[in-house]
RNA sequence: GGACGUGUGGCCUAGCCAGGAUAUGGCGACAGCCUCCUAAGCUGUAAGUCAGGGGUUCGAAUCCCCUCACGUCCGCCA
């Protein structure tokens, strides 16, 4: 029993199927939601309607001499166009009360599905620390990998390593240089609060150096070690990924802090130097009549698929024969779909037209399968776009050190009896899920305006409202654990009926997410039991509620902790015992 | 110039793919609620031309067309 209301809807669907046979015609079953007041679960009946050549309101009153939906149903009434059915409740609290208290952990979670899905995400270049300007790129793609394990997925997250890139090559000129950079009073020094982290040392001296490449002899040092590099040149290999290293440790540091981890790196220049698969990718693509040369650089001619703009070339390599970004993802991109069943990628916006030719040289390779892509748009500031050039940046890591500071000054106001050990655990955990839930929370299309105010918002539509529902959970079941020999037909409360109702959607929410690629829907359905427990809270005492009843309120307390530590886990945010 | 995305009360946001029943909720504002399981909570009030215009439909925030605004891209950077 993974899903409780499968059953009613089933249900419900099968006894309006009978129902248009007697009648005579058999048009599709679109079942609907309707506003909570109205019913749990509505038929439309207007394409039947359409079909029969009458009114709505006549189909559904034929449609409703013909329903018995008894007994996952206490109600089938007509209104209007509609035919509503209200669920037994009593029914609905047994079915849903057994299985989460039975799955426990493991509800919302579905069968494995037997597929694997390779889930790329963040990949930002091994030349700067994380900012919160592509911010969502981990969070979104950390959450949709928790989504798709729920789902039935075997998930790889993995992360691609640009270590081929020019700008990889000028952090390693620049670090080869430093002394010149130094001599010119370049290099600017790094926040003294990130001053320990290897990306934030780095950073002033990658940034030194890409000033430097508008003087031609410093482009030519760093195009010529391009140059060797992709022809396997060692030792500008060694040194290249080991600048690459330090700098994707302080990102990984950044990201396990919020609780996002990586099944597997993959560093492109496996895919240049060893292997040589994208040679093999330019051969191919080069021998093709959509492609092309100028100057001995190879370009692919968009015209040719439709797509129009101020520059028709594509380019796929220099006029010097190295390989170009593009070329090079569509190597990995081979390997990829070699190693899963599915690929989805989470990408910037600006990387739009970029994937769309991945995919169609992928095709052109005879590729039977093409990547998925999540885009999502950048998070900004007020000023304008984030710039570190500019002086415009909000760090990932100062944002989760104010984000926990402020939680501290919060714990301290509010919860001065406890000590600072467990004060300060709640304060990370209150802090970054803030982060992770603020950012969730908005359709990954969206572009945002980053403000202190609602990044680091405590209250109302927030990740610490929904733990707060949690850690009131926890605190009931501290003083009283209940029976298991509970009676669910003693919710009777409208408060207590429609927190239940809102419990057995976890499952039908988490695979909504999966299928639509979108784990915004996951952040407001944890705000509505969390809402719906908080009412519930206000209109029925637990505790002091007399035998049978108490044991049924316990159970279903119980029952929402579950929901919303699931539904906390699976968008990365910690379900505190206490806050 | 072309392409993709976004536009919903002062601010943020759900709904849009699969058109339907009074447009979801939060922040902020105002008015209330702690002798009762944690007030990071709860209740109520005010506040909306769903960017604008046209079309399709019995019915449009939702589909189609046009216009406007914003974001992003159209680099032998990534």
């Amino acid at each position: 029993m993974v899903d409780p209301l499968v059953e009613f809807e089933e249900k419900a669907k099968a006894t309006i199927r009978e129902a248009m046979q007697s009648l005579g015609t058999q048009t599709s079953l679109p079942m609907e939601i309707p506003p909570a007041e109205i019913g749990d679960f509505a038929f439309p009946c207007f394409a039947a309607a359409r079909e029969l050549q009458k009114s709505p309101q006549e189909i559904a009153e034929a449609l409703s001499q013909h329903i018995d939906a008894a007994p996952h149903f206490e109600k089938v009434e007509v209104k209007g166009p509609y035919i509503n059915f209200h669920i037994n409740q009593e029914m609905l609290a047994l079915k849903t009360l057994a299985a989460i208290l039975e799955m426990r952990e493991e509800y919302g979670s579905f069968e494995p599905n037997g597929k694997k899905i390779l889930l790329e995400h963040t990949s930002a270049n091994p030349n700067n620390p994380l900012h919160v300007g592509r911010a969502r790129n981990p969070i979104i793609g950390d959450t949709l990998a928790r989504i798709l394990r729920k789902v039935g997925y075997e998930v790889i997250a993995e992360f691609y390593v640009d270590d081929m890139g020019k700008q990889q090559v000028t952090l390693t000129w620049g670090v080869e240089n430093a002394e010149r950079l130094k001599s010119l009073g370049e290099i600017s020094q790094p926040d003294p609060a990130f001053s320990d982290k290897p990306d934030h040392q780095m950073v002033g001296v990658y940034q030194a150096a890409t000033k430097l490449l508008d003087e031609e002899d410093v482009l030519a040092e760093i195009d010529a070690m391009v140059a060797l590099y992709e022809d396997g040149d060692s030792r500008i290999a060694s040194v290249v990924r080991k600048n690459c290293e330090l700098v994707m440790e302080g990102i990984l540091q950044s990201l396990r802090r919020m609780d996002i981890h990586f099944d597997s790196i993959a560093w492109e220049s496996d895919y240049v130097i060893r292997g040589g698969a994208v040679k093999s990718v330019i051969q191919q693509l080069a021998n093709l009549d959509v492609t092309d040369y100028e100057d001995n650089a190879l370009y692919l001619d968009l015209d040719k698929f439709g797509i129009k703009g101020r520059e028709n070339k594509f380019y796929l390599t220099r006029s010097d024969g190295s390989s170009l970004y593009s070329t090079r993802d569509v190597a990995y991109h081979l390997d990829k779909l070699a190693r899963c069943d599915e690929a989805l990628n989470v990408l910037g916006e600006d990387h739009k037209l970029k994937a769309r030719v991945v995919n169609i040289c992928l095709e052109l390779l005879g590729s039977d399968r093409v990547a998925d892509v999540v885009f999502y748009s950048f998070v900004a500031l007020p000023e304008g776009k984030m710039s570190a050039r500019k002086g415009r940046v909000v760090y990932l890591d100062g944002l989760m050190d104010e984000a926990v500071e402020r939680a501290m000054k919060e714990v301290e106001e509010r919860r001065p009896d406890l000590p600072d050990e467990i004060k300060h655990g709640i304060a990370v955990t209150v802090g970054i899920g803030a982060i992770r839930y603020n950012i969730i929370r908005v359709q990954a299309e969206k572009s945002i305006t980053f403000k202190w105010e609602e990044a680091l918002n405590f209250e109302g539509n927030s990740a610490p409202f929904i733990q707060y529902s949690h850690a009131r959970c926890s605190s009931i079941l501290r003083k009283d654990k209940g029976s298991d020999l509970y009676n669910p037909n003693r919710l009777v409360h409208e408060s207590e009926v429609q927190l239940l109702k809102a419990l057995a959607r976890l499952p039908m929410t988490i695979k909504k997410c999966g299928e639509a690629r979108a784990p915004h829907y996951l952040a407001s359905y944890a705000y509505e039991v969390a809402s719906l427990f908080n009412q519930f809270y206000r209109d029925c005492p637990v505790l002091t509620a007399d035998e049978p009843l108490k044991d049924a309120r316990l159970a279903l307390v119980q029952a929402t902790k579950w929901t919303l530590k699931n539904a906390l886990d699976t968008l990365g945010i910690t379900a505190p015992e206490e806050m």
